[in-house]
DNA sequence: AATTTTAATGCAACTGGGTTGCAAATATAA
DNA sequence: TTATATTTGCAACCCAGTTGCATTAAAATT
């Protein structure tokens, strides 16, 4: 089950969220609201935004939790399938806004996939 | 570096390899040879094999690490950048002899890709 | 074959992301 | 304002994977 009271934590949670566009992972979440939110709750109210619909996660080269906003998921489905970048060199994430189509497979169900592009994002790139 | 040495721990832990046509979990591999290699030589073997381009791994749903024989790498470059699949009734990962192609994304450099793909395999199909 | 060098191994202890149990605090309903 | 249910913090835990270090065992050298 999901969010159910409007308490301080989940605003502070969801206000990361909207001053960030990139993917946050849980660990660097912690980080920014140690002193203001237990680490147990952070990963409490992420699981519940999550059932919610609001953020969805996905795991990194390292199988590390990141969280990004959901575009047009709801309680009931996950939308936001789409594939994630993260970059070698700064190590930052993001959705990308592209349909990779995989194709059917035969004696097989598919019921999600996940993509993980690694590459070199455009700042990094800029930057040499 | 990889494997400079025919030991016995190398042999046994090929040969769980050349028995099982399916991707294996680092933790499966352990329990398998338990009293006969120690975790932590697993684990390093496990990594010199790769780098030898013998074996390739990646992570599942979950994050935790699963190795399958290479079919056609090399010491300077990993081949195998083919998708897996992950059963989501018994858990087996085996690798998909598909190519999915990853669009370019403008103002990036794309490395590699990983593509977990979930769903129901055949024999779990079959069970109902 | 004996010795030296270098790589591989086992063990114990650790790391770190994530989880659990439980009592205290807080939001909402009555 | 009280009762009820949810949320929180804390400490302790879990577990996949790693590290340091002394020991053992290959392979190279003599």
């Amino acid at each position: 089950m999901g969010v159910k009271r409007k308490t301080e934590a989940v605003t502070l949670l969801l206000e990361e969220f909207k001053k960030d566009s990139n993917a946050i992972s849980a660990i660097e979440l912690i980080k920014r609201l140690d002193q203001k939110i237990n680490k147990t709750t952070v990963y409490r109210l992420l699981d519940k935004l999550e059932d919610d619909g609001v953020i969805h996660y996905f795991l990194d080269i390292k199988g590390i939790k990141w969280y990004a906003t959901c575009s047009d998921c709801s309680k009931t489905q996950h939308q936001d399938v789409h594939p994630h970048f993260q970059c070698t060199e700064c190590g930052t994430v993001d959705c990308l806004e592209i349909k990779v189509p995989i194709p059917n497979i035969p004696n097989r169900t598919i019921a999600s996939s996940q993509i993980l592009v690694v590459g070199t994002c455009e700042l990094c790139l800029h930057l040499g």
